[in-house]
DNA sequence: ATAATTAACTATAACGTTATAGCTCACAAA
DNA sequence: TTTGTGAGCTATAACGTTATAGTTAATTAT
């Protein structure tokens, strides 16, 4: 084992004092050409690494971004991380992960980890539990000390910080207009509990290309998911729900504000041999890997993952390297756009 | 904004020393109950919290764990880096996540930034590229450094570290008999490269199989899917060549190495009005997404994702805490399961 | 010849912590 | 009275770095 070799280490070996070692490693002019270079080159040799942990501590600064999400197992948030990731290596952070699977407490405790720790900055996207609860002490406190954040996806007006989203509502609107020109008026919406931000804004987007067109909601025809924290269960709930609905009322389109949902539901048409898109034309949410292999292929909403990931990190590094004021905060809004496929 | 508090400020505060604080904080008995109480309480109402990177500085321990990864958007990684992130956070590490894109070159760069940096090991899944290169410098150095390394999933023989792999060979023979027990003969195997490991490890089980069943392998029904970087040319690649074989050659059951494969040789042959299960039957490698949702939904192997994450998680904490010895490693071998779906 | 300048280097403090050794005073023992 | 002991606190060094302010000794200017 060959322990990283220390400034310090260099100095002795060299018979030069610190000072001289730092300086000459940085070419300062203040060190003689010969000096300068005898200790580069014995650096190099020694292949010696600046002590990065050494160098937070001078600078306060870590380089290092951590990021809070919901789940790492899913489309799209794995997408966001990929490019948060790639944008952040490319200019010189790494980043943190932590998961707080949808759950409140654990999102504070990831929040004052990583605020107490090695990250200059923090991009979120906030969980389920959270929002239902409304408390958003943990997000405001972290802002005060300092530290930046960035939320995504899903966000909330009550903190004063940089923002990344979604046109949801006009996505979810035109989404369902296509569908009504496709003479489908029967569109059943699954979407999810109204606390989180983006169903919510998806289902107004539905309800007003209903009333655009002068057709009455029909409150049978939206089913609200409910969570039930492992998934299993909630897409039984989804399952049967689904299939007490196309059996008791006329459905010929279905929205669904996630993939998830969507192959769901055509899993159970399928087995209650409803053909797609002939009598019941699908779109969805979430541009995914279930809408690629699914057969028929879904036709899907992107809310383009890789841009979001890339604008949060932007904003967060502008904000981290001074480039953007600390007081000053933008939202973004991503178009999201439709890909067509098989299912409508 | 306010700034955390240190140890320096509260001592100039109450008129003690910084050692006194210190110590006071960590309930020293050096210090009078009546100073540390007084101290504990000022440190408590002015929301005091270590700084972690002095500590990191001085303890020469971060605290945190870095994980280097071909892809993140993938759903054995993902589900890998999940477990990874919840042992970890379980045991007080934090984790950083470099993606290499399957490249050479990132990898070196992801682990020399690692390596100099805030984290204590490594646990990694290495890049298709290396493996073709067959260049490991970068590991070696690492380990040479002292920092540990778990290698999980793709591994290799040349570098001594723990690891943590799958019974990939095994899973690969006992599903090829699966199918031979049910009596199809003609298995067509999708796999990768010759240079992957695991993709090689499983066309060796399938030719085992195919030889204690007395079965002449045919090398037309083994398809080795070129990489592309780009998996759509990758997996146009797939298809032509899969459409080729299945009407030339009498094919009644495929064997996919991974999920995407399978998912695309579903479309292939539902495309040419093959029903599956019944003229090809299919099992697949990888337990993701696209099987579940796909139709009919895919028989696969699990790789057990969860496990190996937490085994390799557990594996580099305890080299870590000193819990197991520095120079002796581990291989340790998951077992995979066959999950029956429709697709068998 | 003396003062001013400059080249080349060094010492020190600081970032925030902790562990070790050291100091001071009160009280008990001899 | 002197010495010893322990309680309660402080000073210092160290982790590895860099920026600021010195310190020399040689060179140039006056």
């Amino acid at each position: 084992m060959i322990r990283r070799i220390t400034l310090k280490e260099i100095a002795n070996e060299l018979n030069v004092s610190i000072s001289t070692v730092s300086k000459s490693l940085k070419d300062s002019h203040e060190i003689g050409v010969e000096t300068r270079e005898k200790i580069k080159a014995f650096a190099k040799a020694h292949n010696y690494r600046p002590n990065n942990i050494a160098l937070s501590l001078k600078n306060r600064k870590t380089k290092t971004i951590g990021v809070i999400i919901p789940e790492i197992v899913h489309h799209f948030f794995s997408i966001v991380i990929n490019s948060i990731e790639k944008f952040s290596t490319e200019n010189g952070y790494n980043v943190i992960i932590a998961v707080s699977n949808e759950s409140f407490e654990k999102e504070v405790l990831n929040m004052e980890t990583l605020a107490n720790g090695h990250i200059d900055g923090i991009i979120m996207s906030i969980a389920k539990e959270t929002l239902k609860k409304q408390d958003f002490h943990h997000i405001k406190e972290t802002i005060d000390l300092g530290i930046p954040v960035v939320l995504f996806d899903r966000v909330i007006s009550e903190v004063k910080c940089d923002k990344v989203i979604v046109n949801d509502k006009q996505a979810a609107k035109e989404a369902t207009q296509v569908l009504i020109d496709d003479k489908r008026e029967n569109i059943l919406l699954l979407t999810s509990e109204d606390y989180v931000s983006v169903g919510n804004l998806r289902t107004e987007g539905y309800l007003e290309a209903l009333k655009d067109n002068d057709i009455e909601p029909n409150s049978n025809l939206i089913i609200k998911v409910k969570d039930k924290k492992g998934s299993q269960l909630e897409m039984s709930y989804l399952e049967d729900e689904l299939e007490k609905v196309i059996k008791s009322q006329k459905v010929d389109a279905i929205l669904g504000v996630n993939e998830i949902y969507a192959g769901s539901a055509l899993k159970v048409l399928k087995k209650n041999n409803v053909s797609v898109p002939k009598e019941i034309s699908i779109i969805s949410f979430t541009d995914g890997v279930i809408s690629r292999y699914s057969s028929p292929s879904l036709s899907t909403i992107s809310q383009h993952g890789e841009i979001m990931g890339e604008r949060s990190a932007e904003l967060l590094i502008d904000k981290l390297t001074g480039k953007t004021s600390s007081s000053e905060f933008k939202t973004e809004i991503i178009n999201c756009s439709l890909i067509k496929r098989e299912s409508s």
